[in-house]
DNA sequence: ACAAATATTTAGTTATATCTAAAAATATAT
DNA sequence: ATATATTTTTAGATATAACTAAATATTTGT
C-alpha cells in the first residue's frame, strides 16, 4: 500500500503528463507539490523502484502503467468526495478542496463504488472536471478557454484552471460559478480584455481571467 | 495538528481508562494497539510533553482535559462516520469499523458538523454506541450485559463488546445484530448458558457470548 | 523480606519523508 | 565553443514512529 505522500506525487506527475507530453522535470513536481526539488529526486527513485515512473536521471519521469492506474484512482476519489461534499454536505464548490485532498486517501474500493452510486454516477465533479469511473476510464471533454470564444459566442463554464484562493474568490464576489452561462459581449482589441454577460450582468474581465476560465461552447 | 498515530493512541487510552479507574498501564495500551511496549513509553512521552496525557514514570497515563476533548472528538468523528456508512451507504454494522478507523482522522470541524446534520443529529451509532455531540457531550446509556437479565426479562441489544472478526460472524450466522429483542428465557446453573429467544427462534449461547452482548432492558 | 516474575524504560537501530548545501549534469547565450 | 546559468542529483542532517535487546523498576509469591 502506497503512503499519502507516494499517492499526492503520482496525481501531480499525471496532472503534469497532461499539460507536457515529454517527460515531467523535477522542478516542475517540485514546483506542483510545493517542495523541493532534492525531494523529489528521492521519491522519484523510491517510485521508480516501486515500478510506478519511468525514471532516468536528469530526463525527468513518465508514469507507468500501473503508476497512472493509481493516479486516476486517486483522482476519481477526489471528485467524488468533491460531490458529495456539495451536493450532499451543501459545501460550495470552492469550499471543498482542502478537504478532498484528504478524503481521496482512504483505502477502500467498496467504499469508493458506494458512494459513486450514492451520488447517482456523476459524469463530472462540482468543479466541471470529468470523473473517471470504476475501471479508469475518463470521458473527454470538449472544454475550451473563455479567451477563445469570439464575440456573441457563449459557454457554460465547466473548469476553473487557476485554484488559487484569491481567484476563487475574486468569481465568488462577481457570482461566476461553474455552471454559469458566460456570453462574449465584445473584446477589447488592445488588452485583449472581455466584456461578457453573465445573469443579467455585464462584467468586464481581464484576458488573464478570461485563460483561466474553460467552458463548453453552446 | 496530530498525527493519525497521536490520536489513535489518545483514542486507546480513552477505552481504556473508561474500564479502569487508576492509570492506564503501557502494556494495556500496547495490547489495544496492537504494537510494543517500548513504542508505547516513546509515545506517552512524547503526549505528556504536549500536555495531553499526565505520565509518571511507571505509574502509566491518563489523559488531560485537551487530550480528552481530542479523544471524544475522534470517537465522535468514527460514529458518525459509521453512520454514514450504514445509513447511506448501506454497508452492514460489521463491515463498516476499518473505513472508519481511517475517516477519524479527517480534520475539518465544518465537515463533521455538516455530516452530523445530514444524518440528522443521531445519538448512537450502528453498534449502539453513543455518539458525542458537537461539545463533546456523550449521553449515558443504561447498558448491562445479556448476562446479568434474569429469567423472563428482556433486552434490546445496543453494544457489541468484543468486536473480533469471528465474533461478528457468529452473530452473523445467528442473526442477531444491534436493535434485536433478545429475551432470556432460562438460564442453566451448570454451566450459566442461556436459553434466548430472538425475534421467533430459540436460541442456546454460552456464558462468554451473553457477557459480550450489552442491552438496554426493557 | 527477598527472589523470581513481570512490567516498564532506555539505548540504539531502521525506515520514511523531508530539508540544506555542495557537486554534477544539462541548457543557454554570447 | 565555451563560460555562465539553471537544473538536477548526491551527501549528510533532522524528525517521526516504529522496532529489538538490555537495563531497571515494580509486583508477586513463598
Amino acid at each position: 500500500m502506497l503512503s499519502f505522500s507516494e499517492e499526492n506525487y503520482l496525481k501531480a506527475i499525471y496532472h503534469i503528463e497532461k499539460l507536457q507530453s515529454n517527460g515531467v522535470s523535477t522542478n516542475a513536481v517540485a514546483e506542483k507539490m510545493d517542495t523541493k526539488a532534492s525531494s523529489v529526486t528521492d521519491m522519484l527513485q523510491k517510485l521508480a523502484e516501486k515500478r510506478l515512473v519511468i525514471y532516468k536521471k536528469y530526463k525527468g519521469a513518465l508514469l507507468s502503467a500501473k503508476g497512472k492506474e493509481i493516479a486516476i484512482s486517486v483522482i476519481r476519489k477526489h471528485r467524488l468526495w468533491e460531490s458529495f461534499l456539495v451536493n450532499k454536505l451543501n459545501f460550495s464548490w470552492d469550499e471543498v478542496h482542502d478537504i478532498a485532498e484528504q478524503l481521496e486517501h482512504i483505502q477502500s474500493d467498496e467504499l469508493i463504488n458506494r458512494l459513486d452510486a450514492y451520488l447517482g454516477f456523476p459524469k463530472v465533479d462540482p468543479h466541471g472536471d470529468p470523473i473517471p469511473d470504476k475501471d479508469g476510464n475518463i470521458a473527454k471533454q470538449e472544454k475550451i478557454k473563455l479567451s477563445n470564444l469570439k464575440e456573441t459566442q457563449q459557454g457554460i463554464l465547466v473548469t476553473i484552471k487557476d485554484s488559487s484562493d484569491d481567484f476563487l474568490r475574486y468569481l465568488d464576489k462577481k457570482s461566476i460559478s461553474i455552471g454559469s452561462t458566460i456570453k462574449v459581449i465584445a473584446i477589447e482589441p488592445f488588452d485583449k480584455s472581455i466584456l461578457v454577460k453573465i445573469g443579467k450582468k455585464e462584467l468586464m474581465i481581464t484576458e488573464n481571467v478570461a485563460n483561466n476560465l474553460l467552458v463548453k461552447e453552446i
